[in-house]
DNA sequence: TGCAAAATAGCACGACCGTTCGTTTATTCA
DNA sequence: TGAATAAACGAACGGTCGTGCTATTTTGCA
């Protein structure tokens, strides 16, 4: 009987003591009571898989987690691949709204691919407590087959791509020595962001978010147009310029 | 009744079939049947938590693989926590003796230093195929506790450490510039590990070998004393120079 | 307001999990 | 060789898992 209560998501709805008949929510117009709950469990779920990974997800959990039944839950997905496969979804969308799209109004070049990396870094710098769905699906899933494991691989072979692309944009525009090697420098950068994760979350060393940095920084002395001093920003904080 | 059979360790006991009475096993000695069975249940288990985890563990699985019942393999260890933790044990005795040891009869300083990363890269080139408990453990268990969690931590640690001394001792060489970072060298060459691991394994992207070398070999570019040039060895060739 | 449809609950299933226990077989040593 | 001990088995327990089913409740619309 109760409307499903998202953890933290609508602002208001968390101490609201299971309101009866009419939802009186002015903002779920056109959004069926079915998919107001989806979209619940999907987000408890999606919290609860950044700590204990895809694979620890479990129906039951999630029920108890949302105050539903099992086959409440279950009847949304119609299966557990199909609900990790949301989750998977709904992480990247976040992913996106968080971390790409913010760098996308820097300019092309340099200050794009500085805040594509900071804001990278903050993410994970939050996930130290939470865990990154991509980092730990990998391991999960890294020699399985099947569709969790795809809509995984397809999502971060995305985020990867963007990060290339703004890489291939800053040589373009001359941020970069002409010569350097754009997959090498992704490679690099994605190789930061898996040391912060694995040193600061698992060996919980201090200081780690600042080697992130400078390994950033490192790569950019290395591979920068010796003309472009590399000036960082720890946080992106000026959207000024327009995109392109 | 049957002694319990590793999958592919003591050469020739695979296609056994099932050997009555006497073992006649004469590399046995003092060793008793006991510790024969355990050790090959930890080979067994072993080569299993490299492929699904130490998550993925389940002594029934164990059991089948060994051609044991759940109770005989149980009984070695008394939980399975004990036995994940003797894997965890067990893969740090065969990384130590596959990746460190070699490395240590190169001369101190960068000799030894490539040798550590080239065995480490070789180590984790190997285990595309198979995965890599170090890496995989540290996702499974980065905001867990208990004793499972602290052998691997312990085990990382102490090889990490081993890596920072190596930079350390590059340094105090001279083979490294005299302001170089040490803890932000093994930092770097921990990401591009984790980097390798991630893109070759689960991304399955060709290449990645070829680009943790690179990173390595720009490490060395940026940190190097600028006396020595980088030279590279893909395999740890020649153990010919006196260990210190 | 009433009624069809959607959403959720409740219950049961088979499978696998780690673990316990009593029994049986194999090994070791006097 | 025989007795003491170690090792392995087999069955069972309580628990959780994902997943079907059938009721019951809630919702949305005519």
């Amino acid at each position: 009987m109760p409307v499903a209560q998202p953890p933290a998501k609508q602002a208001a709805s968390a101490a609201r003591p299971r309101a009866r008949s009419v939802a009186s929510a002015p903002e779920g117009r056109a959004m069926h009571k079915g998919q107001q709950t989806k979209q619940a469990i999907v987000d408890a779920a999606m919290g609860l898989a950044t700590q204990i990974g895809l694979e620890g997800l479990s129906i039951g959990l999630i029920a108890e987690v949302t105050h539903m039944s099992k086959s409440g839950v279950f009847a949304h997905f119609g299966s557990r691949e199909e609900l990790q496969i949301s989750v998977v979804r709904e992480y990247f969308r976040h992913f996106e709204h968080d971390v790409f799209y913010p760098a996308m109004s820097e300019p092309r070049g340099l200050p794009r691919l500085q805040a594509l990396f900071s804001n990278w870094m903050r993410q994970v710098a939050l996930e130290i407590q939470s865990g990154c769905v991509f980092i730990s699906g990998a391991v999960e899933f890294d020699d399985r087959t099947g569709p969790v494991r795809d809509a995984l691989a397809s999502s971060v072979k995305t985020w990867l791509a963007a990060v290339y692309r703004a890489v291939i944009q800053a040589k373009e525009c001359g941020h970069l020595s002409a010569d350097a090697d754009e997959q090498q420098i992704a490679f690099g950068i994605h190789g930061l962001i898996l040391a912060l994760h694995y040193e600061a979350r698992f060996l919980k060393n201090p200081g780690s978010v600042d080697r992130a940095n400078k390994g950033f920084a490192d790569i950019l002395r290395l591979y920068g147009a010796s003309a472009a001093p590399p000036v960082f920003t720890s946080k992106s904080t000026s959207k000024s310029v327009s995109r392109s």
